[in-house]
DNA sequence: GCAAGTATAGAACAAATGTTCTAATTTGGC
DNA sequence: GCCAAATTAGAACATTTGTTCTATACTTGC
């Protein structure tokens, strides 16, 4: 996977780098091309992903017309459902909580989302998660586990200070203690 | 001619326009439908005159590939042959004067020249043509007459002073007084 | 090891698109 | 009015290009 996100990533600078210098975007095949890619349906595929997590842009069946949004990662909107305190049990939310407690919304970069729907998040209360650099404040973004299955992993965002300390952590979603 | 110069405008306007609102190049059926001309063909004529005359660029079967050359008009390099002063008689540059007296250069807009080749450029000695708005030390730029016929014409373009007064004066080219 | 999800290949198709060709129309000078 | 040049029309063609479909690795959790 570190490899997947690693030539999404490749695309999305050869998409850049293209428009600077020629002045158009590429085709499917330059840009399969330029990022040593055999086919054009592979970059199909990760076109759909960038374009599903808000990264670019583009109309169906037009050519060279891939535009970057100038935000990487178009913020979006994640409400704050609760806190999350030290030894607690997780709930997942119920659909009815959904509308209910809207609470509050926080912006989440896209790069995070990655278009995943349904996101919610949880304020941490107390520092027993320092291990996992998490600490008192942090809001956690969740991704809802629709199985029972414990063990599942969700993206989580750790947002304090000021300046977005943007890690890519996994953290347990469950916990158990 | 006037409707002519019209179209060329509406054409590169519309493609500015497009790239400003779509965010890539417009195609050739799409300008021709955006300037409402029925069919591909005129469009591509236009779009040659307009890439001769360094207003636009575009690469060769590369589809939405038109970029606007942010100079309107990029300088081109004009030699200045001579002087023309006032009741003289206007001779024609023979071939070996060209390399020749590589006096001076002056960069004058595309838009003037539109892709003429063979250009020259006189510099005018005292005022005897205040009517045709030329005054001394203006430049004007000369087109060579291959025919004998006199009495045509040539664009005249006036730069004294700092700012470019950009008139699109035709003037006679030759004067027998 | 198995199954499921993810990523990569390859081929093939339909549509969009740049280009070219020829003819009709207009314009401007004589 | 006549002629040459410039412009506009229309059609047709060869490529390019986005898309889809199917099949093959590759990872990951169990």
């Amino acid at each position: 996977m570190a490899n997947a996100s690693h030539l999404r990533e490749k695309i999305l600078t050869f998409i850049k780098d293209f428009r600077e210098r020629k002045g158009y975007a590429p085709t499917v095949r330059e840009i399969a091309q330029g990022c040593g890619v055999t086919t054009p349906s592979v970059v199909q595929y990760h076109l759909n992903q960038l374009e599903r997590a808000g990264l670019i842009s583009r109309e169906k069946e037009k050519f060279r017309s891939i535009s970057l949004t100038g935000h990487r990662g178009l913020p979006v909107q994640v409400p704050v459902l609760g806190t999350i305190a030290a030894g607690h049990p997780i709930w997942v939310p119920s659909a009815d909580m959904w509308s209910a407690t809207a609470a509050r919304l926080i912006e989440v970069p896209s790069e995070i989302t990655q278009g995943r729907k349904d996101l919610y998040a949880l304020e941490v209360r107390g520092n027993s998660m320092v291990d996992a650099m998490i600490a008192d404040g942090d809001i956690v973004i969740m991704e809802p586990v629709s199985s029972i299955k414990n063990g599942d992993v969700a993206a989580c965002w750790l947002k304090n200070e000021q300046e977005v300390t943007l890690k890519k952590v996994y953290c347990e979603d469950d916990r158990v203690r």
